[in-house]
DNA sequence: AATGAATGAGGATTCATTCAT
DNA sequence: GATGAATGAATCCTCATTCAT
């Protein structure tokens, strides 16, 4: 039983199942990844799955989504509007590598979703801007009065998301290690990328 | 370069199998590729290509290092160590830039790989390693004269070489334009990323 | 009639079971028939089918009974003793034609029956024959005083009462149109089959 | 290779599965007929089967076609077109009567193919309709010279052949005998039907 | 070397049925 | 009585791999 710390048994069984699709794709990727293993890993039948989930490919795209809105409210964490530009960013990528510690998953994950046939993802991206409006905003501002580079949005980000994302994952990996005064270099190093 | 010392036609069936796989995973991923229709796509009969690879996973660990080695001979094209260290860096990402213009293929499907089961990867990584030896290099030197900041070489590839990829896949999803001046200044940033 | 004998809801909801279970089987057959569509349909929850027939195989049976019996006890109506025979044969096909146009589910279900496995449906058909023996008492009187062909009961139910039935279920999938004066001679034509 | 029109093991193998279906189905009804049964019956892999056949749906609309032509075929051997008209007409009869005699599961299965969901056999139909052409056109010399009834097609089959089908099916599953003198009194019976 | 028909384990999904509420 | 979430065996189908030719 338990589990009960929070809403209903219906929606506890939901996310279950999100956790468990998440682990199993954290470790095996969707290589290996079966919805029989799967309901193994969650503790529920086959057929359960598919009271939740239309199919394979809604579960997989609304576990994106999840992560996505899980990635995007843990790094606006403590945003200070107050602070300035290069606080609140590093502030940002300070809780997107924490996160990325402590959910080893969902980093893990990320990266596979964006190579999924289109026809699953593409719509979801849509969703993925709105949630990582301040993010945009901040870069905003910044191009604005000439702190940060005047680059797409798009091209910022590849530049100081994306190499803590892929580092978040060698680490997981034990590809890399990385200390405390090393993350704050590439906090620096980041910064360096995107600034003036 | 290698693979040219067989002259005749069983070379040519390995690339054509190789360069089968390659297309029908940039444009489908993983997702949807099967050894049937790799056979179709390569013209080949379904067994022809157990003639020429152990299995699935030892023709996708072998495309991946042929890709690998592609990229890198590319990346290196035209190296000239007389020339200063932020000019042979920016060489080496306008190469791999312009290697990913050429052949989406293997840009595309490179993220792909970094997510397959460890297994099948593990013991490639060494043959990658060994394969951007000369990036290494320039790292090694610009950390000793003090030219690029002291981080662990993954580090440096994940802050200079992964947001190219990254935007290389972008560019070919139609999610991102990047014109000519526009990629000069994001040379110029990955440089500002490493540099001190 | 019957089943009246219960008065309240009870005897309803299985009515209601049987109804929807009639009206799905004519409209898909017993390809893409599922226990969930017919709860919907019928509007109760899937466990309470249960409550009122053992399981799936006994629910066909009972329909099946259940039709078998409606259609007789139409048929029959307003039967005439004292009428000719043929007379009398007439009124039982024309009240059958016009059972088959009021209730197509029952008819377009008919046939299928016949096909299922005869586990469920042998003995059942000793309730059909017992249902039917005023028909089979008039061709048992036809035979006796030479107006109707001296062939089994099986026959003669094969060569007036089939084709209608046939013809019936054509009508309603808009295989065939039958204007009243050609089913005139219809019932011509079923009367020359078993008459002397 | 192979493909010849008699011996060769594709050919064959296509065969054996369209057979196995039939006797299966002539045995089972659609209920409890499953792809692994099939398999097994027929003596090939499960996989085998989808090298011949799309799907079940196919493999069920390649054999009714197969069914019909079949029938057809038997139905107009020996076929006189210098006999009278009520002798080819008998002849046609005798000719399916004992077609279903020797073949149980082609006339067994027939039935049920009526009531298969209409996408899957809509444009079966037309095929039908062709294959039958010559029983159609006795059908219009017998109108025009007054002889046969002056009724659509589709109801002197119903009046004819389906009784003849409906007999076929319940003498295979003992629920009717019919000896030969009967048998000739039948096809008087069927004549009377549909004769002026 | 090359083929491609055949295999059968394994995949996603459905569905009759149960049972705690 | 009534519910409907949960079950898991059974379904249809795919696909990597083999092997006789």
């Amino acid at each position: 039983m338990a589990r009960c710390d929070l809403p209903g048994k219906t929606a506890d069984k939901r996310r279950v199942i999100l956790d468990a699709t998440l682990s199993l794709l954290a470790e095996r990727g969707f290589h290996g990844f079966s919805m029989k293993q799967l309901a193994e890993r969650a503790g529920v039948a086959a057929g359960t799955i598919y009271l939740y989930f239309d199919d394979r490919d809604d579960l997989i795209g609304k576990l994106h989504e999840d992560v996505v809105r899980e990635i995007a409210s843990n790094a606006f964490a403590n945003h200070d509007s107050n602070a300035t530009l290069p606080e609140q960013f590093r502030l940002i990528l300070r809780n997107i590598w924490q996160f990325g510690m402590l959910r080893p998953c969902a980093m893990l994950t990320k990266g596979q979703f964006d190579h999924l046939p289109p026809d699953i993802l593409r719509n979801r991206r849509d969703a993925a801007r709105e949630v990582f409006l301040p993010m945009r905003q901040l870069f905003n501002a910044g191009r604005k009065d000439g702190q940060i580079k005047d680059l797409p949005d798009e091209v910022l980000v590849a530049l100081c998301v994306d190499p803590l994302c892929s580092m978040v994952s060698q680490h997981h990996l034990d590809l890399i290690q990385i200390n405390d005064t090393e993350f704050e270099r590439i906090l620096d190093a980041t910064w360096d990328a995107i600034a003036n």
